[in-house]
DNA sequence: AATTGACTACCTATCAGTAGGTAGATTGCT
DNA sequence: AGCAATCTACCTACTGATAGGTAGTCAATT
């Protein structure tokens, strides 16, 4: 029943995740798929609106992969490990950087809708961390800033995308478990 | 002489930062400095070679108000809260992002010509860390990675746009100097 | 009968880029 | 000094393509 819309959402979110915002249009998503640009206005009457549902869906897609962040009392070295690798199988599989990550920079040009969707990713992505790491145990305070680690990850898509190559990632990956 | 020209790519450096490399044309900026579209060609015949003279620019006035690494003796700490400020100085300037943080994550849309340009960027910043940091004297060696400092605040960058606020780049901002 | 999922056929706006022209300044030759 | 050639900095006018979005139709399903 939902398969063209998910077809939809998921050729959306490919193009979004290759050049951002303005690289997707519905035209080009009907000719991938298979059906003209109105029967996609069919499904989602403008354009933000499919942009809001296309971020829900990575959203609930990146948390079913994260898992939740466990016990407190859980090994947070193991628990920072998933969530950095998590980040990288996202950029193996797709090639591309963190769509929440690319419409963040153009936020300031968004629809608002789109932007509250992309603000709620990144809270609960602190929200995760810091479950995560609460308690944890160790005193290591540096590289354990829940922000200091959604952003490092963040910036480091960008730049495995750039490079298109993931070893930056996987550098950081390395100085945010050094301490953990 | 170089008044007009200037102008074009002051202003199409706004527009980037604002939104995106999808952001900015020929014929809005001519509007916006009250020339005609096709004047801005005589400029800058395709939009490509506006977009490589645009980084090359952001560029250089990045390393400007950066200055020299310094030697390797002086105080690291002092140099690392240097590099930081001038993230900060730029968001609170702006309002927006890096520019070629924002260009890293459009790169795979984007001419080779710019990409180039975004990475020699990149380069230079974490060739400007490594010298910086060098022999700086202290063994702490976890938030020492060029690398993860040069993530760190780009992905920062990233999100004090989205949330319109700079605190977040002050907090990576501390975490980073708390073991210099 | 109503809803769903698709279609055809548009509209208006914007885009990058091109062709060709012009007024004024600069340069180089005689 | 006078003149011609060239260059600079713009202009008008246009093309072909693409964009988001709308109106209305139609057949199949429920």
């Amino acid at each position: 029943m939902h398969d063209k819309r998910s077809l939809i959402i998921e050729t959306a979110t490919r193009m979004i995740r290759h050049g951002g915002y303005n690289a997707f249009s519905f035209r080009e998503i009907a000719d991938r798929i298979g059906i003209k640009s109105s029967s996609v206005h069919h499904y989602f009457r403008r354009k933000e609106d499919l942009a809001v549902a296309v971020a829900k869906r990575y959203s609930e897609d990146f948390f079913d992969a994260l898992g939740p962040p466990g016990a407190p009392e859980a090994d947070s070295a193991n628990k920072l490990r998933h969530y950095c690798d998590t980040f990288i199988k996202s950029f193996n599989t797709s090639g591309n950087a963190c769509l929440c990550g690319i419409l963040s920079h153009e936020s300031p040009a968004l629809p608002t809708t789109v932007v509250h969707e992309i603000a709620q990713f990144v809270d609960d992505n602190i929200r995760w961390l810091d479950a995560a790491l609460e308690s944890g145990g160790s005193p290591g305070k540096n590289t354990r800033s829940p922000m200091l680690i959604y952003c490092a990850l963040e910036g480091a898509m960008a730049l495995a995308t750039l490079k298109n190559n993931v070893s930056c990632l996987q550098k950081v990956k390395n100085r945010i478990l050094e301490q953990a």
